[in-house]
DNA sequence: GTCTATAAGTTGATAGAC
DNA sequence: GTCTATCAACTTATAGAC
């Protein structure tokens, strides 16, 4: 940001190659077979910078989950401020094409905090929802749409929250289906949108 | 079925009592704490039994997932079995919610799935698409929705895919969200389908 | 900040008695 | 079918040299 020095860790690489194998044997293998002697290993680290760098296990897989989180939030905002302008369609087609792209990367690690119990309630109880849950999620996805709403582009009763869901849960779902089981034909995010758009306009 | 004897094992209840404290373990703690010693003292069991019953940690785990698919399709074939009878909104609202369920009880089974890369192998390319894959999960509920639409209870030119994928999208979504955190506010079944409803009427 | 060396504990799995 | 006993491999984490 700033002409000066870069603040804090002169950072030589290690702590990225760390969060990089991390989440690739996350990707590939999972939790499950993730240990810090592998991710040393690909990262062609020592063990021990790890607990270096993330005091222990948990504090790694913290900050893999905390790299990729401000990502969904940039997703949300960059909708909303397009609120009102092009087409509703094409907005909402980004929208989806966007949260399919984020939920194509944490789907891994979204399954790592699903299958660590501590892990889980780390990110769980912060305040009400959670860094994960549905407040954080769905709220800035309904927003624009209230955005929208107050604009009069779409139906004045319009859910906005069930809107959120649908829209947040067909992007995860598809996600979740490519993870699982590779290159199956899967709708189409236009198509899905083209599907679910005669519910928001006026009847 | 029949009068005659139970046929196969005479299950002394340790096979059961594995399955259950596995399922347990895997709700509470997630795979990454799920080990063979930990099943066995929940179970009170020996820890070769487990292995005597299901050769080894993966075959448990794949016991665990094929003890639970079966729901699916049934909640699937119930829904169609009613198709063109009662209302259209009440045979979704159903539907979801009969999804809802087998997804809050499968969340824990299928983060493992998902974080344990030899599992997911495994389930993955049986055919195409697996047995958790697109196909398999999508196209029950399209053959429901198909249905509907030869009767001309839904538009005639429904994406009955994409309808699908949002169902079971937010399905999903929902018993995602309640697993991360708990008891928080979360759209109604009954809000989404009103919400999509009108995207699957005539224009 | 990064390394080598080390340690105590846990892991999935097997052998063999009953 | 179920148990006890046992094991080698692997786990996370620490100490201390450079």
């Amino acid at each position: 940001m700033s002409g000066e020095k870069r603040r804090g860790r002169p950072s030589t690489g290690v702590r990225d190659a760390v969060l990089a194998a991390t989440e690739a044997i996350l990707a590939e293998s999972g939790v499950a077979r993730l240990s810090t002697k592998e991710i040393a290993r690909r990262a062609s680290v020592a063990e021990s910078s790890i607990f270096y760098h993330f005091t222990d296990r948990l504090g790694l897989l913290q900050a893999v989950v905390h790299r990729h989180l401000p990502r969904y939030k940039e997703v949300a905002t960059e909708v909303r401020e397009r609120a009102g302008t092009g087409s509703l369609r094409d907005n909402l087609v980004d929208l989806l094409d966007g949260l399919d792209a984020f939920y194509e990367r944490i789907t891994p690690i979204l399954a790592a905090v699903q299958a660590d119990g501590e892990l889980r309630a780390l990110l769980a109880d912060r305040g009400a929802g959670g860094e994960i849950g549905p407040q954080r999620a769905l709220l800035p996805i309904a927003a624009y749409l209230t955005e929208e709403r107050r604009l009069g582009r779409v139906r004045a009763d319009l859910d906005v929250d069930s809107t959120a869901l649908l829209v947040v849960g067909a992007a995860h779902q598809r996600a979740v289906y490519r993870y699982l089981s590779g290159a199956a034909p899967l709708p189409g995010t236009g198509d899905v949108i083209d599907t679910l758009l005669p519910a928001l306009l006026d009847a």
